[in-house]
RNA sequence: GGUCACGUGGCCGAGUGGUCAGGCAUGGGUCUGCAAAACCUUCCACGGCGGUUCGAAUCCGCCCGUGACCUCCA
């Protein structure tokens, strides 16, 4: 049973197989640090969290890296310059480094609510300007790439000429030409469809660095073909990024780094899919992005309540990472629920054990064994995380019933049993990257608890349930629930 | 306008030519001093119209609708 991956080059399902056998390189798109990360972008470095821990789990070495792109990019391409960063930190008054750093910090934040893994490399655009003149002194040295007033522009015709331009995004060149929109100041360039591996800075930007072609900044692709050459060779096993970096961006990548490297930089292409909201794609152009600080307060217009890192988690591995995830309150509010259920059952597998005074049931175990066993299959199939959690939800049932249900009476094998456990566990929180979030594991707190619970038991006792019920009433309001199990035990969980 | 996707029950979402996705919500029940939780049960969908087939939500065609990319964007 191997990995199989769809690969967006191909548009088809392949065995995944690394050039290096046992190591694996992988390239993601990172963020740009010049605003605060939002949902749709959680989406992305959650899905390529989960595969980067589902390659290290099937034994891969692997290194993971992504970029921080700290380096403006022009507004719009052949139009004034704009310097992203130089212009929201002359808005906000910063410098722009101290704009960098202030996101990039967030970024991180952010991450780290996930429980998303660090990248083995973060190379910042910034910090490679050399590597990028370089690989763009021999795209012109190799006569794909001419200069123009101190910027300089890959001409894309020329390419296409012996390359297959425009295979990843599904484009015809010709098609390009004509529906290309008119845009104001073309005339730099040779052709439209070129696009620039540097430009020229204006006095007024304040990102510049000295060039062979006078004072400038890079173009928008290049760092990431040169950052990827450098940490992981001309050619690597996967590069991952949004299905909105297709074109022009995956695109112009494989056009210059085929040029330096002399092969397609990387193997297999994963792209993931948006988070819609309302139906519309959530981006800066929308105006309807949610921010993380805002998700987690709960303190914005679209939300009913704050949700937590791992209810978003959850909510993105309910869906396959190729498919569009529409975001609304129903949906997030039903993977609470639904994480709560399946978070619940997990710690009470976790708990189980073999009693030799019940009896085993053949159909049983072997639906946790055929259920379990899938969880590898489903994996395998193009990370299909969707259909595993369906399996647990199948299994959460069973569980659940061995304490207090219809399987009362019945046991698993020790086989079975360990099996499930190793599974759940490898799952849950290897691969999927789930973790608990209540802090309920204060020894002094658990000892309160004790000493409330025990009072509250003596008070049902006397059947004076004016005073129980008033103690779990009060916790309810503090956030702490109470539970009579049917056994007589009392639990509680911290909300 | 060009290219590419998608359209599944109240909501979110898997999916395959011929038994069931799953989650959440809803109705009923069991349990409980009452709750909560849990369990059982209910809800049996696949945009429209044709075609292929013994059989299609799943394949083909047309139509309708929505979205993405073509411009910074995960």
């Amino acid at each position: 049973m191997s990995l199989k991956v769809h690969n967006s080059y191909t548009r088809q399902k392949e065995t995944f197989a690394p050039i290096t056998p046992g190591h694996v390189g992988m390239y993601v798109c990172g963020p740009t640090v010049s605003g605060e990360s939002h949902l749709g972008h959680a989406r992305g470095f959650i899905t390529f969290d989960l595969i980067f821990r589902y390659l290290m789990y099937l034994g891969y070495k692997v290194r993971y890296v992504r970029n921080i792109t700290d380096a403006g990019h022009f507004e719009e391409e052949g139009r004034e310059a704009e310097d992203k960063i130089a212009k929201k930190a002359f808005l906000e008054k910063l410098e722009p480094m101290e704009l960098v750093q202030k996101y990039t910090k967030l970024f991180h934040w952010g991450m780290k609510q996930f429980n998303n893994l660090d990248p083995t490399i973060e190379p910042t655009a910034t910090g490679h300007i050399v590597e990028q003149i370089e690989m763009i002194k021999k795209l012109i040295r190799d006569g794909y790439a001419y200069e123009v007033n101190g910027s300089v522009y890959f001409e894309v015709k020329k390419y296409a000429e012996k390359y297959p331009y425009g295979k990843l995004s599904g484009r015809v060149l010709d098609d390009l030409l004509e529906t290309t929109r008119e845009l104001d100041s073309q005339e730099e360039k040779h052709a439209r469809q070129d696009f620039a591996l540097w430009k020229s800075a204006p006095p007024e930007h304040i990102q510049r660095w000295v060039s062979p072609w006078g004072e400038g900044f890079p173009g928008w692709h290049i760092e990431c073909s040169a950052m990827s050459t450098k940490y992981l060779g001309e050619q690597f096993d996967i590069h991952g990024g949004g299905m909105d970096l297709l074109f022009p961006h995956h695109e112009s990548e494989i056009a210059q780094s085929t040029i330096c490297n002399g092969q397609t930089p990387a193997r297999y292409w994963l792209h993931n899919n948006m988070i819609t909201i309302n139906g519309k794609k959530m981006g800066k152009s929308y105006n309807n992005v949610i921010r993380l600080t805002e998700l987690f307060s709960g303190d914005h217009p679209e939300l009913a309540q704050a949700y937590s890192p791992m209810t978003i988690r959850f909510f993105v591995l309910q869906t396959h990472y190729r498919s569009t995830l529409d975001f609304s309150n129903d949906a997030l509010q039903a993977a609470e629920k639904g994480l709560k259920r399946l978070w619940d059952a997990y710690s009470e597998l976790m708990k189980m054990s073999v009693d030799p005074k019940k009896q085993i049931n053949p159909e049983i175990e072997n639906q946790f064994n055929t259920l379990c066993g899938e969880f590898d299959e489903f994996m395998n199939d193009d990370f299909s995380t969707a259909k595993i959690l369906a399996n647990m939800f199948s299994l959460v049932n069973h569980i659940n019933s061995f304490k207090s249900g219809a399987l009362e009476k019945y046991t698993l094998s020790e086989a079975t049993l360990e099996y499930a456990k190793r599974q759940f566990k490898n799952y849950l929180e290897v691969v999927f990257g789930l973790k608990q979030e209540t802090a309920a594991d204060s020894e002094k707190l658990n000892a309160v608890m004790e000493l409330v619970i025990d009072i509250r038991k003596e008070a049902r006792n006397r059947k004076d349930y004016a005073t129980s019920d008033k103690i779990r009433n009060q916790l309810t309001q503090l956030g702490i629930i109470l539970k009579d199990e049917k056994d007589g035990h009392v639990s509680f969980s911290i909300e």
